[in-house]
DNA sequence: CTTGACCCGGTACCTCGGTACGGGGTCGAT
DNA sequence: ATCGACCCCGTACCGAGGTACCGGGTCAAG
């Protein structure tokens, strides 16, 4: 598949491609007796993959270690279990944010029939606020 | 509580404050009489709040839109609450794809023994991977 | 065999979200 | 009264993550 094609399939720029090549995100795919590259159709997945993760708010340098570890990590089981596992927490500490924030959202939902200042929305306290230095008044 | 302090709390840096300032996040203090900023506690826990919602993939300016949400919304009930129902369905999407992830790298823990090859994680098919209609950037 | 759409590499430029710098005023402990 | 730490505003600069532009080559339908 030529360039054009994936970048449209995924949704990005075709420039990003290439970028994503630069920064290794990307494997190098082969290319036409002319020059042009020619992709798997994974790759389509992967970009897919990228632009996601982003949106869940992971680095482009976070996004390749999970990459890595979607190709079946390092050689080493407990190099890749313990990789592997940063990131589980990690996850899960989202998770239990966002939840937070959802239910915040729904309290809101179910009293916003009242004047603005009667209502209920603890967003502001939804979020785990690791390494507190000190007890915040609210 | 002045500038410094408040920062130092929340674990930015104090130009971060002025500029959430000029971007209408954090709402202008008021002044000492010689024109020093004097925060309410309340502060700190805006700030935290503004720099989990980044991690979490939000951009700035729809962590003003949550924060208007936390502040009771919109004076109207409908409004509040489509607002707050829109955020509730992008929310409940990214817990369900980061819940696939940590299902995927779970399975590459269990399976983490078996050469790289045999091991198990479809991270990469863990995304909803309904096409994108607007591009991220950030 | 031309014409429009596409690809190449290289380099310049852009946005977002900050962060640093500079020149000057203030606070409070000594 | 002075000195270090802190604050003010304005403006310049930075890193991440792209995006655009250029001059040139390629492909395929007419």
């Amino acid at each position: 598949m030529r360039t054009g094609e994936v970048a449209d399939r995924a949704g990005v720029n075709i420039q990003t491609l290439r970028y994503y090549e630069r920064r290794g995100l990307l494997a190098e795919p082969p290319r036409s007796p002319t020059g042009y590259r020619d992709y798997p159709g994974s790759a389509v997945a992967v970009l897919r993959f990228v632009k996601r993760a982003q949106e869940l708010g992971f680095t482009l340098t976070e996004v390749e270690e999970l990459l890595e570890l979607a190709d079946g990590g390092p050689a080493s089981c407990d190099a890749a279990r313990h990789l592997a596992e940063t990131h589980i927490v990690e996850l899960e500490r989202k998770i239990a944010d966002l939840e937070q924030m959802r239910a915040s959202l729904g309290a809101l939902v179910a009293t916003c029939q009242r004047p603005r200042a009667a209502r209920t929305c603890a967003l502001l306290d939804a979020l785990s606020d690791d390494v507190p230095l000190t007890q915040v008044q609210r």
